[in-house]
DNA sequence: TTTTGAGTTGTTCGA
DNA sequence: GTCGAACAACTCAAA
């Protein structure tokens, strides 16, 4: 046991339960200094957007709420991170600093060069399976095979009851002046949706493992309904760790997609390139068309397709979207528009909540044609069949759309057909359905490599 | 080492 | 209305 405080640096990893980084601190240290550090500057080019800062600033303060319960503190610096934490250890002794590793490309550098510089320990707290663990694979049905043929997680770890501080806390500035909130308040319906911090975490873990998961395969893709586990944001912030939902969620379709989340690190560590070009080479010479005004239609949910256009909405009033939804509105940017699908992940990743490199990275290229386990080229979206299926009385699209509410339940998905015409307020189709989708077939087919006849 | 076949959150067409 | 086939190409597992 050492007398000199170690430094635990929180990051994608905020809370005091299951965390690896935190657990050894105390271990191995009498006295223990939790820090925060805001240096966006240093994720480059995907530093938190809006939605995620708003999240951020909430969760940091709970969790300095939750140190304080327990006798700690959470000082707060903004970066750049070496000169944060070199100033802290100077100022207090410290003789190590504890982090859980994080795998965007970006921090996976920044991290080394803060290991050569300080006596440091990354620990595995983020993830089921570390992505070395497992053999490079591409396709989702051979990492599922390959991740089960490991041992089970363990057992997750119990918050400390107590965490001891130095004698002396250094200086922290407060969680207010990073300026991680919107200077006009445009949050108002995240607010309403959401409650950052561990024991958010663990009510939405709770209600989902409790009620909600008996339904999860038939309640998962309505996206009327509240069939999915909604643990995205916290998952991603780590305010719940993925060991604490493994064990608490035990039906195998939702750990499925768990390990969907497991495989997009995976993906993002063995191909760091991916969060801004295809995987599959042959996209990168594909004939995208960007329009700046079809991108403003789409974002502001004026497509004229129903399903596209509440999801949107959706997404830009909670900062989350349904993830069936999300599949359908993404097919309909690059499929139906042909706009590059890094446009939608830049604007996903702006708004979402849960915006996480990794999964937001694989979402795309899966949807796009040009990632990880091949969608194939014909997979595109109808957006009416979509929503007819999955919303099938309209629930959805009226909640989001309420120029749609006197529309009857025959037309809501293809109002243009309704008798009375498109409702006064809502737009008539951007692009007609058969022509898009004969559009990106045909775009597609100048990907194919033609067959050298045999000589 | 080479070959074969399954898989891949969908849509459309025609019987 | 319902159902099966067809729509490439590729990765990966198993023979």
């Amino acid at each position: 046991m050492c007398s000199q405080p170690g430094i635990v640096w929180f990051r994608l990893d905020l809370r005091l339960s299951d965390n690896a980084a935190l657990q050894q601190a105390l271990e191995r240290h009498s006295s223990v200094i939790p820090v925060f550090i805001w240096a966006p500057e240093e994720e480059l080019p995907w530093a938190p957007g809006g939605a995620s800062r708003w999240w951020l600033h909430h969760s940091a303060a709970a969790l300095a709420a939750d140190l304080e319960r327990r006798g700690s503190r959470l000082i707060v610096r903004r970066g750049p991170t070496e000169r944060a934490l070199a100033g802290l250890i100077a100022e207090t002794g410290a003789t190590a600093v504890y982090w859980n590793r994080r795998y965007e490309p970006a921090v996976i550098a920044r991290d080394a060069v803060l290991k050569e510089r300080f006596p440091a320990v990354s620990c595995a707290g983020n993830l089921l399976v570390e992505p070395w663990n497992v053999r490079t694979l591409r396709v989702f049905a051979a990492y599922w095979r390959a991740i089960q043929a490991l041992p089970a997680p363990a057992p997750p770890g119990d918050a400390p009851a107590r965490i001891p501080g130095p004698e002396r806390w250094p200086d922290s500035v407060r969680i207010e002046e990073l300026g991680l909130l919107p200077k006009t308040d445009w949050a108002g319906g995240i607010r309403e949706s959401w409650s950052p911090g561990e024991a958010g975490a663990r009510r939405e873990l709770e209600r989902f493992a409790g009620a909600g998961i008996a339904d999860y395969a038939s309640g998962r893709d309505v996206p009327g309904e509240r069939g999915t586990s909604r643990l995205s944001p916290h998952l991603h912030f780590g305010e719940v760790s993925a060991r604490q939902v493994w064990r608490a969620a035990a039906d195998e379709g939702f750990r499925r997609e768990l390990a969907w989340r497991e495989f997009a690190h995976h993906l993002l560590y063995h191909f760091p390139e991916t969060p801004d070009e295809a995987l599959r080479p042959e996209f990168r010479r594909f004939p995208w068309r960007m329009n700046e005004r079809e991108l403003r239609a789409w974002t502001q949910g004026r497509t004229g397709y129903p399903l596209v256009d509440a999801g949107m909405r959706e997404l830009w009033h909670t900062g989350w979207m349904h993830n069936r939804v999300r599949m359908v509105a993404a097919s309909f940017l690059v499929k139906h528009l042909l706009i590059p699908w890094q446009e939608g992940a830049a604007w996903f990743w702006d708004t979402l909540v849960d915006a996480d490199l990794a999964n937001n990275t694989l979402g795309w290229q899966w949807s796009a044609g040009c990632g990880a386990d091949a969608a194939p080229y014909f997979r595109i979206f109808n957006p009416v069949l979509q929503a007819q299926k999955f919303d099938a009385r309209g629930v959805y699209v009226r909640r989001w759309i309420p120029e749609l509410r006197g529309v009857a339940d025959e037309w809501v998905h293809e109002p243009w057909r309704a008798p009375g015409g498109v409702p006064a307020g809502y737009v008539r189709p951007i692009v007609e359905h058969r022509a898009a989708r004969d559009r990106a077939l045909k775009a597609l087919a100048t990907l194919r490599v033609p067959r050298l006849p045999a000589s």
